[in-house]
DNA sequence: GATGAATGAGCGTTCATTCAT
DNA sequence: AATGAATGAACGCTCATTCAT
């Protein structure tokens, strides 16, 4: 494991620069994404439109000058909360570490997204961004499937059903952190061990 | 280990009665409810009363001679999910059996909730309720504690974290069984195994 | 002329039985579509849904049970409107009067549709009811057509410019009498010699 | 008839000058009304402030340098079309031409208004300004009412009726040259032969 | 008891209008 | 002087809820 571009960190995310341009257009665009995720964090994703202009700060009519409307906008934050994650992802440099390290570095991606990943975990992601999920988190479900086909990890479980259970366990830990005060870093930890023991145990249990 | 309770079918299961005379007031009513459900698990929790009311095969109006408002339907969902939940795990007599079947029993009692769970796991429970699933679940919660205490499982993530961690799991695992084809009993082995292997990892991973 | 027809007066219109049926189907509808040809020939065609809900005596969620949206109200309308026009002009038996009679008779004809007629006269009527339009009026186009071919009225204007040229008259004559409190007979009266006085000059003039 | 005011054009417009002076106040301005007047007549009356301005060549807050709100807009559209009117009566010197003349003259003069005309005719003329307009057209009125007293045109409908009837007539003519594409002057005869022989038929028809 | 019809309240959206630059 | 940004008011429409049968 000779790279070194983790340093960097992110070298090698051509992405990122091209997004940024769309996605950081607008300040507001943002603080109102960032707005609508707490809201549907904590109100649901039927939360008005009222309310999340009045949590943005702006006036109803505000919010339909940067989103045409509320699908839109909704999108958007589908769109800004999968960017992050690919950024993240990016960044975290996943091909470069050994697995226990992966499944931290990708739960604090997460958990960074914070009410953005509430959001993105609950809501019933659509039909044409679900790839776009998939895609973002190819890299870690990658890192799974050959660390079963080495034989570092269980096979008894298909690795993308490892994934599934996994990220249920880190939608669980996300909601914790919302609601509760804990340290962001205890929880990474408590995930990333109680996963790579699932992970790791022999399929004699 | 020489219980019965087995036949009598709960004998220890002093709250069933009780519930069973408001939850069973009426046939329609656990039919509407059951159509909620389903509506809910796949049309999200703001679908229309008219929605329901045409998967349950009754006129909109009549849905308002069972419940009188929206919310109270939904709250008496959560009842009726909480009551089946309570139910179940009292059948499925979690204090006397080893972990690996408490987990597993656990397990297939929430998926049998099928629709019911979903809309259990995802919304947002009220407060007044929140303490009733705890009730519920405190059987299973205990055996967690308990193996802790025992030193059967692991020791350095607490108890009740765990359990949340393992809700997440069943979670992702019960969507995947309403979406996908999988046999129930498979993915009640899938969980089992996951959460068993996270929680006699020893702590030195 | 031996047509016999003009006796039992309509007796030719099949279109009425049909369309009747769809038309009458709801006395309520009727009674909303006439109050909004008053409301449109008095405050304009873009009065709001509240106004018409008001002028009709229904809330405004009533109106939205028999109409889906506000286009198909206006289009209810019109198809309303041109279904009293053929009707009208099926009774009146335009095809078995001289032209004088004939112009009389469709001048009451559309009178008679009253508010409804200055919607239709008024608004930009939708492209594929402009060809209903034409289709309805055709028996009084046909009369001054064939009457020109005759040498009965003047050939220096096409037919069908007079005939443009009449509903201009007639749309004047209408707004009078929805403004005045004129006789309809007097104005019918007043258009029929004004424009037979236009179609009977000689183009010596 | 030895006219002369033709050369000094309208000098015996005293009013002109007078209005002039507000109405070209600026050159935007009425740039704006007839792209207002264009607009209204493609669109109708409920065009946005949005499509005005882009029409007009100048973004939405501009408009509100001129016209304080829609309401005076609309207002300055019909002072100006009323003023274009008068003016244009004023120089077509209906006092001193022969009545087919008059009839021609005036035809003309409300196409040249074009689609200015199309508003003012459409539109629901404001209580104060139908005093203006029944003022502007008063000198064609008047050779209709005097020419009926002379005999020289039919007694048995109100001059004030034939001319209402007459404006009828050119209302359908001016939408007929706003969407063909006939010549301007084929239409004024058409209408003035129509219009004269309506009112020279005598009243035997 | 069950239902079609009616409605009040509220949502998403638009648009005329104002503000700050 | 001209404009992009912001907003209050209102509109079209939906939906939970009630009423009358």
């Amino acid at each position: 494991m000779i790279r070194k571009g983790g340093a960097e960190s992110g070298g090698g995310c051509p992405e990122k620069p091209a997004k940024r341009a769309s996605a950081m257009k607008n300040l507001a665009v943002e603080a109102i994404l960032q707005a609508t995720a707490e809201v549907f964090s904590t109100r649901g994703e039927n939360a008005s439109m009222a309310e999340i202009a009045e949590v943005s700060g702006v006036a109803r009519a505000t919010l339909y000058r940067y989103f045409p409307n509320r699908e839109r906008l909704l999108d958007s934050l589908m769109e800004s909360a999968l960017f992050d994650l690919k950024n993240g992802i990016c960044q975290a440099d996943i091909g470069s570490v050994e697995l226990y390290e992966v499944v931290a570095r990708f739960t604090r991606v997460l958990f960074n997204l914070s009410s953005k990943y509430i959001y993105l975990a609950r809501s019933n992601i659509a039909k044409e961004r679900i790839d776009e999920f998939k895609l973002a988190v190819k890299p870690v479900l990658e890192r799974f499937e050959s660390a079963q086909q080495d034989g570092l990890i269980r096979q008894d479980i298909p690795a993308d059903i490892c994934f599934g259970f996994y990220l249920g366990v880190t939608r669980s830990a996300s909601r914790m952190l919302l609601e509760g005060d804990e340290l962001l870093e205890d929880k990474v930890t408590q995930v990333t061990k109680f996963v790579l023991g699932a992970l790791l145990s022999s399929s004699i249990v």
